[in-house]
This record gives C-alpha cells, structure tokens and sequence, in this order.
DNA sequence: TAATGAGGTCACGAGGTCAC
DNA sequence: GTGACCTCGTGACCTCATTA
C-alpha cells in the first residue's frame, strides 16, 4: 500500500515529476516525490522554513534573514510572478513572495513528524495541490498572496510595536500571547480598519495558507488576531 | 469520576488542548493531557529528569549529559527566552534553563507513582499551573531561573570542590553529605556572600521548584545547603 | 499485572560549503 | 549571489527495565 511507507515522500502529494531531495536520495529510492516549490515551482526538496520549497528558495530566505540586507528596487513596481526561470532577476518579490507563502523563522520545525501531522500534511497537499486547480484559480491565489504578505507584515509590526518580549510570544500551544496592556496605537488603528480586517478574514478563511501544517507562522497570526480583545468577534 | 482513571495524565493539571504521550497515546485514549513542559511551554509527556517536560527537551538534555560538549556561546549573553520555535537556536540557554528547571541525572524515577506522590503531582502542577499566573509572574519566573541556574551552579561547584564522592552524594534520603574535614573556601565564600544566600532563601521560598516532584534535584541542593554548618540558620 | 520514564532509533531540516 | 550537496542536531516513536 503506498502511504503505507510513510516518509515524507508518502504524506505529500505525488507529482509524475522527480524531485531532488537533499542528500543522496534520487538514486536509492523509487521515492514518489513531493509537491513542487510553493514559490517558484521547481521541484522541492522538503519543508524549509514552514513551506514546501526547493533548494534555492530556501537557500536564498537563509541568507535574507541572515544578513537583512535591502533589496534593489522591483523594475515592475513589486508584481514579478516568481518563477523558476526568473526568480533570480527579482530578489524583491521573491523575498517577498517567501513571506507570503508563510516561510518564517518561526515555523521551523525539526525532527520528525508526528503521525498525526504526516496525515494532515497528505490531505492538505491533496487538497491544494496544482492539479485540483484551475489556471485562473492559481492566479487568484498569486494575487492574495501579495495581500497576504501585506497584512502579515502590518499585524506583524503591530505585535512588535506591543510586545516588549519580542517574537518568542508568537508560540502556541496555550493561549496565544497578547499582553493586557499592550493595546497601543498600531493595533487600534488596524482594528479601525474594517476593510483590511474584512480582506483579513476573507483571506484567511479561504486560502490555502490556514492550515499550521504549511505554515504555522500564518496560523500563528491568526492566533494573535483571535486573541485581541474584540478583534471582530472571531467565531472561528 | 475523573482522578479514578489515575494514571500521569490524571494527577497533573489537565489542558484543553491534547498532548503527545511519548506512544500512540494520542488516539486510543481520552487523555486529559498534561501540562505544558517547564523549558519551552510545548505539550509535555511526562516527568522526565525529574522535570515534567516535552520530547524535545529531554532528549536535548539526555544528549547533554551523555556527550558532554560545550556550547556555541549565545548571542544574546546568555538570556535568551526559551520557547518552542526557537529552543533549537541556542543550546547553551536551553541547556540552563534545563538545570535552572531541576533537570538533573539524579532526579530520575523509574516505575509507578504511589497514591500519595500522585496527589501531590496534582497539587503542585495545578498550583504552579499557566493558568494561575499572570504574565507577570511568568516573566518574574523566568527571571528566577537564570538567578537559580547561577546559584545551582554554584552550590555545585562548592560541593564537587569538598566532595572527593562526586556527584552521586547529592542523593537523598539520609543526611546529605558534607565532608567534615573540607570547609573549603568555596564553602565559605558562598557563605559570606549575604546577598546570594537571601536571594537564594527568596527563591527557594517562593519559587515553584521547591517541591521534590517537580525537581528533586533542586530540593537536595536545599538539603545539602541545609547540612552546611551554620548555613544562616536556615529554619525550614 | 499496569504504569512510567530512560535510552535508542532514524527521518528530517537548518546551516555550512564551494564550484559556478 | 546562487543552489546542489553535505553534516549534524533534533524529536516522535519505540522498547524495555523498573516499580506500585
Ligand atoms: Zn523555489
Ligand atoms: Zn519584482
Ligand atoms: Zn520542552
Ligand atoms: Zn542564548
């Protein structure tokens, strides 16, 4: 039975396309590969960072957070659609479509997986994977990643600007972190904003991002907005 | 009736969300789950060490004790706040709030829980629980364990220093050991040094490490502190 | 017996390396 | 700067000795 091996290979989705993993493995395995990068869609080599991603995308976020160096201005006003030919012209929206796509420090994670998380990460891939989508609905999904990366970074500000403890209060489990008297200016103002929390909430609802699987800082985000006193009435 | 069930998962305090118990727990049982892990705040799966504490920790400290290598220095001067996504980053922080927690070799317990430590592991975990503390007193916690790594520390080094039986002394029951003939002046400067010792009563008083179930380890740096003639009279 | 945690195992990904 | 490849620390899961 094939989900039966149960490596990562198994618990995402299959792709007729061989991928390189990291090491030695192409040659020693039959390995059903992965799905292909989130970012610029070459053949991936595992989760990095949170995200289903190839060797360079991970490499190239590495160095990103590494040296936090500024990038040269996107030539077509930060809308390059990042692809494995092209992504080394862009560093702008490639970083930026990283950030998007949910690859975070935070949302590392190492060592094995869980079982339970092995089949969840089978179903998600199943359920977002290229094959069940259209091209117009790929599109679609290009697009919200753009407003994604601005709201994520907008909330993000916003919980540095009231947390003095800095990034470590981003983890669950357990409540998510806000502190009680933290509720400054930044956030009041996104919270007056009602068309990007609608746009918020919409995106979040709908995309493929929700799941803490694929990227957990996401989830992490939706956590914090839960957790501010009156954030929308958040049902769920 | 709830604690009837009585097993680990029963005795210490119960969380809303599930655990992972070291085997397949996770879908054969209604397991109440335990309590977070004292280093990292991630779900626990049991005392290990002497410390109820993650998978992930006690393996980083299993691997600690057994290869005995040292740490790339921290970055950050050694005050890092250790949480789940970023307990990876510095080993040498992870490994002091490890011992600072009461992580030690000779807190280990093999076998059941007798009825009476059963109860007390729930005392003290719903006691020492998230939830009865602000997060205040979480951060004034942290703070005590990087005071309380420095002093175990310490004492450690005293003893070692007036012990030729090294380590395995430490352990309980019986008097604790303290050789008669070496008052070094480890010993004595550690005793004239007012200010650790009132620090150190303030913590062990207040702090949540004071229980042997908790951390058997810390109680018999009590003990032997205790066993020092003259050791500022401690009275409890 | 059943409960429990130490220790071992090995899939996994972060980070480093270096030809390009 | 990039990315294919490597090393090594990590942690989910397992077995097994130990104890009530
Ligand atoms: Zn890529
Ligand atoms: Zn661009
Ligand atoms: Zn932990
Ligand atoms: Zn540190």
């Amino acid at each position: 039975m094939f989900w039966g091996a149960a490596d990562v290979f198994d618990i995402l989705l299959v792709y007729p396309e061989c991928n390189t993993r990291q090491s030695t493995f192409i040659s020693d395995k039959k390995s059903p590969c992965l799905p292909c990068c989130r970012i610029c869609g070459d053949f991936s080599s595992g989760i990095h960072y949170g995200v289903v991603s190839c060797e360079g995308c991970k490499g190239f976020f590495r160095r990103c957070i590494a040296q936090k160096k500024v990038f040269a201005k996107c030539l077509k006003g930060g809308e390059c659609q990042i692809q494995k030919s092209n992504r080394g012209r862009c560093p702008e929206c490639r970083y930026k479509r990283c950030v998007a796509s949910g690859m975070s420090i935070h949302s590392v994670r190492v060592g094995r997986y869980s079982k339970r998380q092995k089949i969840k990460n089978q179903a998600d891939a199943e359920r977002f994977s290229d094959k069940n989508c259209t091209a117009d609905e790929k599109l679609a999904m290009d697009k919200n990643d753009i407003v994604l990366y601005n709201i994520i970074t907008n909330v993000m500000v916003a919980h540095q600007l009231t947390c003095q403890q800095s990034t470590h209060e981003w983890d669950l489990p357990g409540e998510a972190c806000f502190h009680d008297n933290a509720s400054s200016l930044a956030i009041t103002s996104l919270l007056n904003n009602d068309n990007e929390f609608d746009e918020l909430l919409d995106i979040f609802t709908t995309s493929c991002f929700l799941t803490d699987v694929l990227s957990p800082s996401v989830h992490n985000v939706v956590q914090f907005a839960k957790s501010l006193q009156g954030f929308k009435d958040l049902s769920q």
